[in-house]
DNA sequence: AATATTAATCGTAATATTGCAATATATATG
DNA sequence: CATATATATTGCAATATTACGATTAATATT
């Protein structure tokens, strides 16, 4: 074990579940929170930034481009990082969906 | 290590990644979605709804509940669970910034 | 070409998560 | 009280995650 059994849910809940696993880690909270803060795509400078290890800013930045989060382009020497904007407003549709759609309290509990 | 390294960030992203720990699952996310579908609390049909043991189902629940995103009654023999509003509310919001937050596209990458 | 700069990858240790069988607990009901 | 019903807890195996040192890869600069 130690393993989602995935196959008992729907893709869109498997889809979810993984976007949201990729939002849920502060690190990851405070690196899309820097490049939406900065105007511009950021090249790197999250190392400074936040008080971890390039290995792990790496890692992290690849989670969020696997879960389709972010989008790179190399420039230079560097590699410049930008939200991608279809998937991020799609995860931002889904998401409000999910908080939609309970409406008021059934005050039963 | 295995360890997030939660000093380094602060209280707002630490308590929003918690949470969004706790939905980033297909199995809470259908519990969640079964629990807002039926109009009046759930008093435990999860086990036979999803295709997980009863302890998993009851360890998921535990989760969801020390995330304070719903709250259990306990009915007779049974439990009733629905969502806790004032905490959901405040996550719909704290996720709704977030995402709010990044405008339109720098379109430079 | 040699060196510097930036970011990715590999390997690994520590810890967390997932799922379930077995068991415990707690409240009904006969 | 004995038994049934519903849920929680414990213990455990398999796997995933987090973090980082060491290394690699790739492009600039001298």
């Amino acid at each position: 074990m130690g393993l989602t059994k995935t196959e008992i849910f729907t893709d869109e809940q498997n889809k979810l579940a993984i976007q949201l696993k990729a939002i849920a880690h502060p690190a990851r909270i405070a690196i899309l929170q820097y490049i939406i803060a900065a105007k511009a795509c950021i090249c790197g400078d999250l190392v400074e930034e936040l008080g971890l290890a390039q290995p792990t800013i790496s890692q992290h930045l690849k989670e969020l481009k696997n879960a389709g989060l972010i989008q790179g382009t190399i420039e230079g020497v560097s590699v410049c990082y930008c939200i991608e904007p279809t998937a991020w407003a799609a995860l931002q549709k889904e998401i409000s969906n999910l908080f939609a759609s309970y409406k008021d309290p059934n005050n039963c509990c």
